[in-house]
RNA sequence: GGGCGGUUAGCUCAGCCGGUCCAGAGCGCCUGCCUUACAAGCAGGAGGUCAGUGGUUCGACUCCACUACCGCCCA
C-alpha cells in the first residue's frame, strides 16, 4: 500500500459516497420472504413540520445503533420510518404562510385549505427524512409511511369504526379543554400545567330578601357570569342555614341557589364556592349531581358571549379586570389576596386554556388500559432503564380519564360519522352510506371534526404494516421488537400503542421500549427556540460530520439521563475518527496488501499477540453484552478503550521493531496480519455506532474472502480458544514497569532523549524470565538501553526506586537527576503504603471483623496486607540508601 | 399535596447485587515531548471529607430514614 494518505480524516465526501452506495445495494431493504429472524423497530414518526434537532439525532441514533448491530448479527433487520401529520402544529404553519397573505383558511374553506396543507406537506414534508438520511440512518425507506396515507386512513376508520361499535367511542357533552388560539379541544395529555401569581378574590354574593350575604373566592372572577349555584360542604357548621336559600347573582342579578355538596373543600377560601358548570370541571360535576343548568359565557375565541351581558365581546382577560372593577364600584369585592396556582396551557401554542363546556367524541379507556397494565407488569413488555418509568406508565393507566379525541381543526382524520338531516340518526363507516339506516333519507353529512393526532399514531406498529389485512409483513415483523423513544411521550403515544396492540392485534406491539433522556445546552436547560440555545444537527455534520455527532451523543449519554450538550463538546467524535484514520494509516504503510491469514501464524505468536487477541474477545464480549442489555454508552466504551488505550497505545507500539524489520519473516508477517484482524474487528464493533468511517476503512482491509460491506458482514464472535489469562497477566505486569518507569523519568526530570539504565532484583522466577524474555517491551516504551539484574544482596547507590510486585526496580541517577527530588518522590509514596498498611493492620485486629466477615475476605484482605508489607519494606529500605 | 430522578475531580457524567485496586472516564488544567500513524497526538501529573445528618453493619459512595438544594411528572 502506498501513503498519499492523508495524515487527517475527512469524512465529507466519504459519508455522502458509503450512503449512496447502501442504498443503491439496498442494505436497509428488509425481506418479508427472509428464513432468518426478525428484528423490528418502527421509526416514532418525527412531524411532518418538523426540522431535525438534538433530541431526533440522539434518538435515531440509538435505533440505528440497535438495528445495525441486529443486522450484523444476521437477524432481517427492519427500520419502518414515517412521519407524522401532526394535526395542530401542520394546520399551524399552514395558516402562519395564509396570514402572510392576509388570509385566514375561512377564507379558503375546508377543501381548499386542506389541499393547501397536502401541497405545503409534497413541498416541505420530506426535509426530516433527508436529514436522518444524512445522519447514516439504515431505514428501509420503500416502507416509508405517512399518518394521513390512504390505506393509513383506512386503519384509522376502522377502528374507529369498531370501537364505536364496541362502545368504547362515544359523544358526549362534558367539559373538555379547549384551546382559544387553536380553536380546538384538546386531551388532557395536551395540557401543560404552570405556576402563575395570580389573584384570589373574594366576592359578596347577596341573598335574596336579605341583608346577608355569602363570600366566595376565586382565581377567575369573569366566570361568576355563568354562575349557576353556590356550593358548601353539607357539615360546614358556618354555612347550614343559607343551604337552599336563593342567591342574586352581582353583575347579573341571575337568581341561583345555594347548595350542599360533599365536593367542596371546606379550607379552601371561605368555604363556600360558586358553580360555573359550563367551564369547570369540578362544578360540572357538582351540576350534573344537582341537575344545575350550564351557562356558557365564552365564545371559541375566548370571548365573551352574550350571556355575559354588559361584557359581551372582551377577551377573557380584559374581562377579568372589568367584573373585578364593576364588583368593586357595587361594593361587592370583600378582598383579594395574592394566590399562587397551577394554569393549564396548550401544549402546542402555549396559550391559557380554557375548561369548556362541549360536545366532542371520547374513548372510553378503562377497558383498553387493563391489558396494557398487565403486559407491563408480567414483563411481556420491558422498560428500559428497568424500573424508572414503570410506576409513571401504571399510576396514569390506573387513573386513566376517558380520552377526548375530536379536534375542531380541518387537517386530520375526519371523524366516519355521519348524521340524517332528517332523524338525526348517527352511523359510524368508511364512506358516507347512501340513506339513513333508519329512516332511508339520503341528506346525510359527515361529523365536521377530525381525529387527534395521536388518535392515528397509537395504531403506527400495526398500522404500517399493513392491517387490518393478514400481510405476510404483518405476520413476520409483529410484534416490533424494540421501541426507542422519550419519556415525554409515555402517555402520548406508548402506552396507546400498547393498548391498541391489545385491543386490535390481541398482542404486544413491542417486547422492549428504550426510553431515551432529553438533549439539553451545557446547563442543563432544555433547548428552546425561545432560547437559542438549540444545535442544528446539520450543521454539526458539517463541521464534524455524522459520526463525530452520534459518537459524541452516545459517549455523553448515560441510560436514561439528560444529556448536556454543547457544540465544542463534538470535537470528541472528530478526534476519535481521526485516531481510527491514524491507526489505518500507520497499518497502511506497512502492509503491502490486505490481509485476514493471522491464525496462519499462530506458531510465532508472541506475548503480545496473545495479549491483544485475548483483550478482543473481552471487547467483543463486551460491547455485545452491554448493547444485549440496552446499555448503548458501555458498549461504545468497551469498544473506544479497546480501541484507543489497548491497541493504539500498546499493541501498535509493540509491534513497531517487527513492522519495521527489513526482514519479511513470519514475525513481521505475524504482527501485519494481527494488526489487520483487530483493526478489522474493531470495525465491525463500531460500525453500528460510526458506520461510515468504519465502512471506509473496512473497505481498504477487506480481502475476497470479507463481505462486501460491513453493513452486512456477520458481527464478531470471540474466539474461545484465543482467551489468554496468562498472557493478560504477564502483560499487566510488563505494563506496570513501563508505567514506573516512565513515570520515573517524566518526574525526576529525565530528557526524553536519554536513555536509561534499569536494574532489577526479584526472587521470584517467573518476573526474572519475564523481564529477560520481555526486555525488548520496556526497551521500546521506556526509553530504556540496557537492562541488569541485581543480585541479591547487592546495593546500588543514587538510584530511583519503584516496586511493582515482587520486582525492584532501580533507575541510576548520576548525571541524570538529583537525589532530593527522588527523596521527596519515595517518602510521598512511602506515607501513602504506610497509611494503607496502618489502616489494614486495624481491620485485622478488630476482633469482630475476624470473627464476622466470610472468610475470603479475610483471607483477600490479609493477602493484601503482606503485599503491601513487603513493597514498603522494600521501598523504605531504598529510601535509607538515598539519605 | 402525591410520585419519580438527581446531588461523586473545575465542567459533563460512570460506579450493577455493600468489603479487587489508595473512588473512575471524557473535557479542562499543569509538566515534558513536532519520538518516521496521529499535536484532533504521545508520556506523566495535580485535583474529590462521594450534598448534610442519623441509622443498619465487623465494614457504606454503594442499604434505610430524615433534611437541604436542583429537575421532571401527576393532582
Amino acid at each position: 500500500m502506498t501513503v498519499d494518505i492523508p495524515k487527517v480524516y475527512r469524512p465529507e465526501e466519504v459519508e455522502e459516497r458509503w450512503y449512496r452506495v447502501w442504498l443503491e445495494r439496498g442494505y436497509f431493504n428488509a425481506d418479508v420472504h427472509s428464513h432468518k429472524k426478525p428484528y423490528t423497530i418502527v421509526i416514532p414518526p418525527p412531524n411532518v413540520t418538523a426540522a431535525l434537532h438534538m433530541g431526533h439525532a440522539y434518538n435515531n441514533t440509538i435505533q440505528d445503533i440497535l438495528i445495525r448491530y441486529k443486522r450484523k448479527q444476521g437477524y432481517e433487520a427492519l427500520w419502518l420510518p414515517g412521519t407524522d401529520h401532526a394535526g395542530i402544529a401542520t394546520q399551524n404553519v399552514v395558516e402562519k404562510e395564509l396570514r402572510k397573505e392576509n388570509l385566514t383558511r375561512h377564507d379558503l374553506g375546508r377543501e381548499e385549505f386542506v389541499k393547501r396543507v397536502w401541497q405545503w406537506k409534497e413541498k416541505y414534508g420530506n426535509t426530516i427524512i433527508n436529514q436522518l438520511k444524512r445522519m447514516g440512518c439504515s431505514c428501509d425507506w420503500r416502507r416509508e409511511r405517512f399518518t394521513m396515507d390512504p390505506e393509513y386512513t383506512f386503519v384509522v376508520r376502522e377502528v374507529f369504526i369498531r370501537l364505536y361499535h364496541k362502545g368504547l367511542i362515544y359523544r358526549g357533552k362534558y367539559i373538555i379543554n379547549w384551546c382559544p388560539r387553536c380553536s380546538t379541544a384538546l386531551s388532557d395529555e395536551e395540557v401543560e400545567y404552570k405556576t402563575h401569581d395570580g389573584n384570589l378574590w373574594y366576592i359578596q354574593y347577596p341573598l335574596k330578601d336579605s341583608e346577608e350575604y355569602i363570600v366566595v373566592a376565586t382565581t377567575r372572577p369573569e366566570t361568576m357570569l355563568g354562575d349557576t349555584a353556590v356550593a358548601v360542604h353539607p357539615d360546614d357548621p358556618r354555612f347550614q342555614k343559607f343551604i337552599g336559600r336563593t342567591i342574586i347573582l352581582p353583575l347579573v342579578q341571575r337568581e341561583i341557589p345555594v347548595i350542599a355538596d360533599t365536593q367542596v373543600d371546606p379550607e379552601f377560601g371561605t368555604g363556600a364556592v360558586k358553580v360555573t358548570p359550563a367551564h369547570d370541571p369540578n362544578d360540572f360535576q357538582i351540576a350534573q349531581r344537582h341537575r344545575l343548568p350550564a351557562v356558557n359565557i365564552l365564545n371559541t375565541d375566548g370571548t365573551l358571549n352574550t350571556n355575559a351581558g354588559s361584557f359581551k365581546g372582551l377577551d377573557r382577560f380584559v374581562a377579568r379586570k372589568r367584573v373585578v372593577e364593576a364588583l368593586e364600584r357595587e361594593g361587592l369585592l370583600f378582598n383579594m389576596e395574592p394566590h399562587v396556582h397551577n394554569v393549564g396551557h396548550c401544549h402546542r401554542c402555549n396559550t391559557v386554556i380554557e375548561p369548556w363546556l362541549s360536545e366532542q367524541w371520547f374513548v372510553r379507556m378503562k377497558e383498553l388500559a387493563r391489558p396494557a397494565i398487565q403486559v407491563v407488569k408480567d414483563g411481556r413488555i420491558k422498560l428500559h432503564p428497568e424500573e424508572r418509568w414503570i410506576k409513571t406508565y401504571l399510576n396514569w393507566l390506573e387513573n386513566i380519564r376517558d380520552w377526548c379525541i375530536s379536534r375542531q381543526l380541518w387537517w386530520g382524520h375526519r371523524i366516519p360519522v355521519y348524521y340524517c338531516d332528517a332523524c338525526q340518526h348517527m352511523m359510524a363507516a368508511h364512506e358516507m352510506p347512501p340513506q339513513c339506516e333508519k329512516c332511508g333519507n339520503p341528506h346525510l353529512r359527515q361529523d365536521e371534526d377530525v381525529l387527534d393526532t395521536w388518535f392515528s399514531s397509537w395504531l403506527w406498529p400495526f398500522a404500517t404494516l399493513g392491517w387490518p389485512k393478514a400481510t405476510p409483513e404483518l405476520g413476520y415483523f409483529y410484534p416490533t421488537n424494540t421501541l426507542v423513544t422519550g419519556p415525554d411521550i409515555i402517555f402520548f403515544w406508548v402506552a396507546r400503542m400498547i393498548m391498541a396492540g391489545m385491543e386490535f392485534m390481541h398482542e404486544v406491539p413491542f417486547r422492549d421500549v428504550y426510553l431515551n433522556g432529553i438533549v439539553r445546552d451545557r446547563f442543563g436547560r432544555k433547548m428552546s427556540k425561545s432560547l437559542g440555545n438549540g444545535i442544528d444537527p446539520l450543521d454539526v455534520i458539517q463541521r464534524f460530520s455524522a459520526d463525530a455527532m452520534r459518537f459524541t451523543l452516545i459517549m455523553l449519554s448515560s441510560e436514561g439521563q439528560d444529556i448536556n450538550l454543547a457544540e465544542d463538546y463534538f470535537e470528541m467524535g472528530r478526534n476519535f475518527s481521526n485516531k481510527i484514520w491514524n491507526a489505518y494509516r500507520f497499518l497502511a504503510m506497512n502492509l503491502d496488501e490486505p490481509r485476514d491469514d493471522y491464525l496462519n501464524y499462530r506458531d510465532h505468536f508472541e506475548l503480545a499477540d496473545r495479549w491483544i487477541l485475548s483483550r478482543l474477545n473481552k471487547a467483543i464480549v463486551g460491547v455485545g453484552n452491554n448493547l444485549d442489555n440496552f446499555r448503548i454508552h458501555d458498549s461504545l466504551e468497551a469498544v473506544y478503550h479497546f480501541f484507543w488505550d489497548e491497541f493504539c497505545d500498546w499493541y501498535l507500539e509493540l509491534i513497531k521493531p517487527r513492522l519495521y524489520a527489513k526482514d519479511e519473516g513470519p514475525e513481521k508477517q505475524t504482527a501485519q496480519a494481527i494488526a489487520s484482524h483487530i483493526m478489522k474487528t474493531t470495525m465491525h464493533l463500531l460500525h453500528p455506532y460510526i458506520p461510515f468511517i468504519t465502512e471506509e476503512i473496512f473497505q481498504r482491509l477487506r480481502t475476497n474472502r470479507d463481505a462486501e460491506s460491513v453493513v452486512i458482514a456477520a458481527w464478531p464472535e470471540p474466539l474461545e480458544e484465543l482467551n489468554d489469562p496468562q498472557a493478560e497477566l504477564e502483560m499487566h505486569l510488563i505494563q506496570q514497569i513501563i508505567g514506573q518507569v516512565r513515570t520515573i523519568r517524566s518526574e525526576l526530570n529525565v530528557p526524553p532523549v536519554k536513555k536509561a539504565t534499569l536494574w532489577f532484583r526479584t526472587t521470584d522466577a517467573r518476573s526474572q524470565r519475564l523481564l529477560q524474555t520481555f526486555g525488548d517491551y520496556i526497551r521500546q516504551l521506556a526509553r530504556v538501553d540496557t537492562i541488569e539484574k541485581l543480585p541479591q544482596g547487592e546495593d546500588l547507590k543514587s538510584t530511583a526506586t519503584a516496586v511493582v510486585e515482587q520486582i525492584e526496580l532501580f533507575i541510576p541517577l548520576e548525571g541524570l537527576i538529583d537525589l532530593e527530588k527522588e527523596r521527596q518522590r519515595l517518602e510521598k509514596e512511602i506515607k501513602r503504603l504506610e497509611q494503607q498498611v496502618l489502616n489494614l493492620q486495624k481491620k485485622l485486629n478488630n476482633e469482630d471483623f475476624l470473627q464476622k466477615a466470610p472468610a475470603e475476605v479475610i483471607r483477600q484482605e490479609k493477602e493484601k496486607l503482606k503485599n503491601l508489607s513487603k513493597k514498603l519494606t522494600k521501598l523504605q529500605h531504598n529510601w535509607k540508601r538515598l539519605t
